[in-house]
DNA sequence: TTGACGCATGCCCATATGGGTATATGTTTG
DNA sequence: CAAACATATACCCATATGGGCATGCGTCAA
């Protein structure tokens, strides 16, 4: 078997260099193929490519415009990205630890006086 | 060209499922590879490739211990990710459409002294 | 209509992948 | 010391990649 295919979620998807490029680019805003071809320095059959994955795993939305195609970033994808990476957040950011400190001294406090307290944490939104 | 080498950086290293898997069981403490063969129900060789690629790119940390070999999370490699997939969070986290509501009124407060009074169609939400 | 323009596709190819299986290396036990 | 155990490596192979290049197809201009 060979890797998975780049276009089986974000996290293969965004593993290339370029596309993170071009995911920037349009961050600013709607982009014709043309105006990534000339951003990226890239040739444009290429950034057809790279738009075409981008567009399976559903990172970029096409508008035709005239004899134009621009696309647009739509980063739903991401979302599943963030949410891994993050839970290892506390992994480098000095400020978890100090969150763990403060948690550690609420449970500590919590058991001491009672046995009952259970914390519920509040879903984000759906989609 | 054929794709980035999975060791090139945390990006390529990440998007193969069973690394990931790798790195959330480590992220319970140190395992050994036999371990994670057991956990991952994978064979012993490619545990052992993958931990070689998660150590390459810095996500895992090795300690001999005996004849055992303890590898252990080392998150640092996965701030870049971070940080490049925080850029996009705005496009689904809907508190910061919250966060421009309130840039917004600010900047029409600042507005409404030069008599500006024009009300933009709103755009239905999005997905 | 013809031609120029803008993009998507098709092909060719060198390359690394990830799983399977066998084996080398280092460690502990008898 | 030999045998068992824990890992790392070496190979073999089917597969998709990403860039280069040529070309097909729809759209706008003269």
């Amino acid at each position: 078997m060979a890797r998975a295919a780049t276009t089986t979620d974000a996290f293969n998807a965004v593993a290339e260099p370029r596309r993170r490029e071009i995911l920037d680019a349009l961050a600013g805003g709607e982009l014709a193929v043309g105006d990534l071809t000339e951003l990226l320095g890239l040739a444009q059959p290429q950034v057809s490519k790279h738009l075409r994955v981008l567009r399976e795993v559903g990172l970029v939305d096409v508008r035709d415009d005239g004899r134009r195609r621009l696309y647009r970033v739509n980063g739903a994808p991401l979302r599943a990205v963030h949410a891994w990476v993050a839970q290892y957040e506390r992994l480098w950011n000095e400020r978890f630890d100090l969150v763990d400190d403060v948690l550690d001294e609420l449970t500590h406090a919590a058991a001491e006086s009672a046995a009952e307290a259970e914390t519920e944490a509040e879903t984000g939104r759906g989609d």
